[in-house]
DNA sequence: GCAAATATATCCGCATCCGATATATCTATC
DNA sequence: GATAGATATATCGGATGCGGATATATTTGC
């Protein structure tokens, strides 16, 4: 019995929860709290995650196999032993990629009638 | 005691489901079998809405206040009596507005973390 | 030494998802 | 006008996940 390959597309969509935690994991390695504080300032306060919702999706995409622990630790003068610092696999990877994904097809279709501007649109460096 | 206004920022994030119901409904009155329909289509079969899904979360929409029955009918040789009507209660278009601001967000995060590429941006009419 | 922030962890009520199931009506075809 | 399949709405219940409350311990700043 061959391990079945894992498609990406068949855990979409994922909850804003478990998105939220893979996006700050592509940023790389990262400790739990570190995490909940990424979210918190990176949505400026509009997604306050609490340790329940936390350390409780953490614990299921470490079973889901979407997060990996890291045993790699910082200099010992900047490392707090408290700490467990956690990265994306391969498979996570390719999730949160596939999920961005589809939420830029969610954009264009609010686009499309007309729920939102262009504001957001990335000026090419030596575009017009 | 003053009724009071809802903040559409508090009922954020949606969750995909309603997210996509209240999408197709801003494109128009539509009955619930056409809703479901139009997800089915429009996410091209990534994402699968049964009825389950749906009429339950009608039901909360409703409730919610988000969405409301309508009840004008198409021409009596297009209708159907079993249809029921839906459409979007001004605090459901500011929901799903600011819903779809928050999508952006999130995908301009992702592209900050070159989890995807600018491939979904519009050309502009006329533009260069 | 003390207070506040940092950091992890679990519990549990509640909401939601979603497949299964049921029922009825409409439409097309023969 | 009978029959089949698509259309349309609705409910139920198991399973999952969210998230506030709570607990504990360590680190940092004053």
């Amino acid at each position: 019995m061959v391990k079945a390959k894992i498609d990406p597309d068949n855990l979409l969509p994922l909850t804003p929860a478990v998105f939220h935690v893979l996006l700050a994991l592509a940023g790389g390695e990262r400790h739990g709290y570190a995490i909940m504080q990424e979210v918190n300032e990176s949505t400026e306060g509009q997604i306050k995650m609490g340790p329940g919702t936390l350390y409780g999706t953490i614990k299921r995409l470490l079973e889901a196999q979407l997060i990996e622990e890291s045993d790699e630790r910082p200099d010992p003068h900047l490392d707090d032993e408290r700490r467990r610092y956690y990265r994306l696999t391969g498979v996570g990877e390719e999730v949160v990629k596939a999920e961005a994904r589809r939420y830029a097809d969610m954009v264009a279709i609010a686009r499309g009638k007309k729920l939102i501007g262009n504001s957001a649109l990335i000026t090419v460096p030596g575009g017009c």
